[in-house]
DNA sequence: CGTTTAGTTGACCGTGCTCAAGGGGCGTGG
DNA sequence: CCACGCCCCTTGAGCACGGTCAACTAAACG
């Protein structure tokens, strides 16, 4: 599938929303604009937002992965999403007082921090920016849906064949999908966070995928060399991330 | 807790949306109005949406408890959220094209339904009712992250234990609640589907429960007889929730 | 009454966990 | 420059939690 020549050369922001939802070029001005006002970067493994704070800033990612995660008090974690570039972060999280789950990076990230007056006005001053805003919101909301799905129903091999799907098809619209591959710069220990495994049985699932000749996953970069027999697997279906712009 | 005068004679739909975040009082009349208008009823083991759908209506649920999950191509089902009495169904949900699940009743059900004009003018009256339905979608968007966690890192015992907990706080906000007993009108297999078990282990887990005196559950009624033991196996945090109507 | 649905129990088995040990790569400090 | 420590990956062995299969009971319902 080609990309029209106004997607290709966008920034990931632009991209994802757009794929949620067609934005105005007045709102892709709008977004470019307020970019360009405060860029952060951060280390790897640094904890951008805790469980119980409050949260009133958003962040829009451009480059990087994080996660979102909750913890047990004797230590078990889980991640509940990934935060890749492009997503938006905690957009209307101001509503309620503290934060639920935290945020960490899981490499060095770039992203673009707006006070909550800032996030406010860039949605007031579009409707197509807003709604695309309250589509990754929802969007969100159904990835957690289809991850529930995926802890509670599949076995090993299927679970971590869908998360690599999902990485898949998100980072290929924001461009990071080169020839079926992308940068996985996850250690097996996220991965097993992510999929309610051990670091012992992702390892072991991972091999298996190797040996069946579905993917390479050498240096920190992940090849899927058939995708078709990956995604029936995984019994993956992309609905779920309505990237079908309405 | 002693719930004010103001809290305790509302309809389900107002209380919840009320602990969420503060109603004024224009909007409560606004809610109140607007709940005369199409009231309907179902049976159980109703589908009321399914995957792949068009998603045009919100429901306000009233009484009766319903559930969102999803399935695999095999059969296997994941109930990913339970919809009680007071809940919002699917606000917003308008802006994608299709459902991602399917929503089915597992009792008996009456709730309001709203076409989207309907609910886009219910929403634009009163900004504090606005805000109170995005929390509705932020907090099932919370739930759905603390499932997550539940099916990914508690066992059988912790999760059979932490939806029961979730149960309790839910209801208990509308008024479902006697004495720490509620109506648990919900099969084991609906729980099995729930937790991410099979119906066997459910059974098992909730003798455990039984006999170690934490809840007794017989004629589909529910007693919780020691909370903080319960919530304490659960690991149970009802921050998750946000009734904190900051 | 027969049929269906939900709950219960037992026996056996398998997926995935735990524990343990070892290897490779890389950064840091002596 | 090498030694050391640390992080991550890998492999093996044993085990346990929870699944599957099957049978039976009890209640609900036509």
């Amino acid at each position: 599938m080609m990309l029209s020549g106004r997607e290709s050369g966008q920034q990931p922001i632009v991209r994802r929303l757009n794929a949620l939802r067609r934005l105005s070029e007045a709102g892709i001005a709008a977004i470019n604009a307020i970019m360009r006002e405060k860029i952060l970067r951060t280390a790897a493994g640094e904890e951008l937002a805790s469980e119980g704070d409050r949260s009133d800033t958003t962040r829009l990612f451009l480059s990087g992965w994080a996660c979102r995660y909750k913890m047990l008090e004797d230590g078990r974690r889980q991640i509940v999403n990934f935060i890749l570039p492009g997503d938006t972060c905690d957009a209307f999280m101001y509503l309620f007082s503290t934060m639920d789950h935290s945020i960490a990076t899981l490499t060095p990230v770039v992203y673009c921090e707006l006070e909550r007056a800032a996030f406010e006005r860039l949605i007031s001053s579009d409707i197509s920016v807003a709604e695309a805003f309250y589509c990754e919101t929802l969007a969100m909301s159904s990835i957690q849906r289809e991850w529930a799905l995926n802890l509670g129903r599949r076995d090993a091999l299927e679970r971590v064949a869908h998360v690599i799907c999902e990485l898949f098809e998100r980072l290929k619209v924001v461009g990071l999908v080169e020839r079926s591959s992308f940068a996985f710069p996850i250690t097996q220990m996220d991965m097993a966070d992510a999929t309610g495994l051990s670091v012992v049985h992702v390892n072991r699932t991972l091999q298996e995928l190797r040996a069946s000749g579905l993917i390479t996953l050498r240096d920190r970069n992940l090849t899927i060399h058939d995708f078709q027999t990956l995604s029936n697997t995984a019994m993956f279906n992309p609905n779920y991330l309505h990237f079908d712009r309405k």
